[in-house]
DNA sequence: GCATATAATTATACAATGTGTAAAAAAATT
DNA sequence: AATTTTTTTACACATTGTATAATTATATGC
């Protein structure tokens, strides 16, 4: 079955692979035109040219492409910034780098960054129908994998405590992230988006106890 | 327009509130014999004996019945913790107690409890649609009146830090157990709850820095 | 009490979602 | 070239959620 597993695909896997290309490219052209709850599945099927229910193989909610076609954004704009981090003295400073870094993406596409954290709270949160992404949506892909990179460094280096699972240091910051983008979206002069982040760090590093009640 | 708005409370009212609590009896009724996804509006309407369209004035989708019911539960059980949280010394143990209280519910009710904390995610994540619960819901109820009342409390004595609004700090505090009782639902025997969120009180008291490297 | 305004419920219709089934088409395998 | 496997498709269906306008029940002013 898995004969080109490297070199070539073979045409089957080149196909699903493109028609997937396709449909993600079709819908965001839709999306931007007409909003994206303007746009029905049947028509995205349609521009596509395929049967709707092609597309639901593909896709089984319409949040599902916005999802991906952000994911595919997301994890370049990583893999480029990864390289940089290194150069920052210590934890802090990378975990600000990395998280204000996205920002300008997100602060120049609101609506689909509130659809796609939408609908990765709802996957993630509500996966008694197991699709396949369910449980590798918040994988190391995107800031989820600056994340993970960041601490598991952290915590090599004695800088973050080892005593928690990385696992769940990554999914709490990613998480208070997604929060606090989340209500900033719902209204963007509430407060400054850096700011609250930049809080957030502290907390998560420092603790919410004050400084004159820690031990030691 | 508001003529009883205490002592009685108006036919009108009367009946409203007594139509709200015969569908949330009838449909959980349902979901216990059928099973949440088996059930659908309509069944739920027949059963109460009110037009579909009715149903879905008092509740827009099949997930705020259940949040209801749990919410009044939630409620309840909040109000009668609160009292012996006081006498606990600090907030460490207060967290602990309250966070651990609400578990032998969740324990019990596995299924409900992954639906309503999908439906808190969705509709605090994805109010395009702005319903009017849409913002009250992380508002001063169940769980989260508590931690908030824990946290008030914290930052009043000066156990906590209060250079940040305590609104995030509650927020985040209930994110993160939610996250952590998700985790546990998706596979029970992966981790200990308790144990967990112990760890989690943990870090959100002091950081995930190591101990060694903290300043002071 | 009666008339009138207000609000809730209803029947009806509709667009859209998401799924199941079985047949046709395409690709892979022998 | 014949086969097996996978994917796409057409079709049908139950369900969701919303819009509209008519009907009914409640509240209010006289």
């Amino acid at each position: 079955m898995e004969i080109d597993s490297i070199s070539g695909e073979g045409r089957m896997e080149r196909k699903k692979r493109e028609l997937r290309q396709k449909i993600i490219n079709v819908a965001m052209k839709l999306f931007e035109q007409q909003g994206f709850s303007n746009t029905t599945m049947e028509q995205i099927a349609e521009e596509a040219d395929v049967a709707r229910k092609t597309l639901y193989n593909y896709f089984p909610v319409k949040e599902a492409i916005a999802n991906e076609y952000v994911r595919g954004i997301s994890t370049q704009m990583a893999e480029e910034a990864l390289a940089k981090l290194q150069k920052l003295p210590d934890t802090r400073s990378r975990l600000l780098k990395a998280l204000n870094n996205a920002y300008g993406w997100v602060e120049l596409n609101p609506e689909l960054t509130g659809i796609v954290l939408a609908y990765r709270f709802k996957t993630s949160y509500y996966s008694y129908d197991k699709n396949q992404d369910s449980k590798n949506e918040f994988q190391e892909r995107g800031t989820y994998r600056i994340i993970a990179e960041i601490i598991r460094q952290g915590q090599q280096s004695g800088e973050i405590r080892s005593d928690v699972h990385f696992k769940w240091l990554v999914r709490y910051v990613d998480l208070l992230r997604g929060t606090i983008v989340w209500e900033w979206l719902q209204d963007t002069s509430s407060f400054e988006l850096r700011e609250e982040i930049s809080r957030m760090v502290d907390i998560v590093l420092d603790g919410i106890r004050s400084d004159d009640k820690r031990s030691k």
